[in-house]
DNA sequence: GTTCCCATGTAACCCGTTACATGATTTT
DNA sequence: AAAATCATGTAACGGGTTACATGGGAAC
């Protein structure tokens, strides 16, 4: 009982890869479950901590040179155990999403229509880099078929921003249909 | 400087639209911007009441027989003034998103297949359900023109689950194709 | 007539973020 | 040669969740 937080699964998911110390870890989670499962450095290494306190791994000071020395941690047998019976168990916490764009937008009625459409094209201009990123990371995992559920969860992000672009146009639509909203037009660049 | 956190403003902002107690509000905010912004009942009179400090809303205490007395809050001009300034400042902070369903998803290739399978199968029950609602809500919104950015925020949810059933089918494909993975039967329920 | 739900909130805990520390190496 | 980055982390703060409290209706 008292299980383990996500993000101590995570860490164990990402010790399961292979051994490594609290900074690559961060890391390589930076790159990997960032999209979904954002992992602070300072959080990485507290969660190792209470991981190793709770024999679920076991750390071992490396000495280096010219870098600081750093500690390494590998599975034990239980993290492993704890690690696969999570996987296995049915279940997970609904998706959590916190956008303060919609925040924005849902008391955007406060606004002028110059701000409500220079709202809305900011947000653009965020989901397009957003998906450039998720799309590039997802071309990049194509053909790795060790890394098929990565790739597959880098489409997940694909998919999500690629309905948003949608959702956008809609705006825009229906934007320029309500009573007395003159279109905005586009930027100028003087 | 020291601007208010994000939760802050939407107090502010269900504020603007009527007068309410931290108990009321709360209940509002759970049908209205928990699909983007949740906010526990705690958080949001802990808010209340530092934003009662700083002079942003005004708390009045109001006897009631049969239910408890209750504190009805209403924004000052100082909160209203905060409110539309941030509202009208561009720039968000980046949308985030917490799934531990896709952190399992990372890690499937620990799972067998059946779990796998059944993995997905109770996402896609959760998306549909999540779908369901949100849709519900959007048609409710539809012809109200006072809520129509909540409609279309509405809308925004209906539109990002939709794309996850779509992603959700991609994955069913893609898993039928994984070398020895027998597609798994639907469940018989024996 | 107990048990569950409503209406109102307070208190404690813990996860997640931000700030701080440090010496080597690369960049400007 | 000063400034930014890397490779390691620790410490403090605060937002978000969970647990606790309470007394009157509603439900079974």
């Amino acid at each position: 009982m008292g299980s383990l937080p996500t993000t101590a699964f995570a860490v164990l998911g990402l010790l399961s890869l292979r051994d490594t110390s609290g900074y690559e870890l961060a890391a390589f989670a930076d790159e990997s479950l960032a999209y979904f499962w954002p992992m602070h450095r300072s959080l990485v290494y507290r969660e190792l901590r209470q991981l190793e306190d709770g024999g679920y791994v076991a750390g071992t000071a490396v000495a280096q040179d010219r870098v600081p020395d750093k500690r390494v941690y590998r599975l034990t047998e239980r993290g492993r155990a704890a690690l696969d019976e999570w996987l296995a168990t049915p279940g997970f916490q609904p998706p959590r999403v916190r956008s303060e764009f919609l925040v924005k937008f849902f008391f955007a009625r406060r606004l002028g229509h110059q701000q409500r459409w220079a709202l809305l094209r900011e947000y653009r201009a965020a989901v397009e880099l957003d998906l450039a990123d998720l799309q590039a990371t997802a071309d990049r995992l194509k053909d790795q078929p060790e890394a098929a559920f990565w790739h597959l969860a880098a489409l997940h992000g694909v998919r999500t921003r690629q309905a948003l672009l949608q959702w956008i146009a809609d705006v825009e639509q229906a934007l320029a249909a309500i009573p007395g909203t003159a279109e905005a037009p586009e930027e100028v660049d003087r």
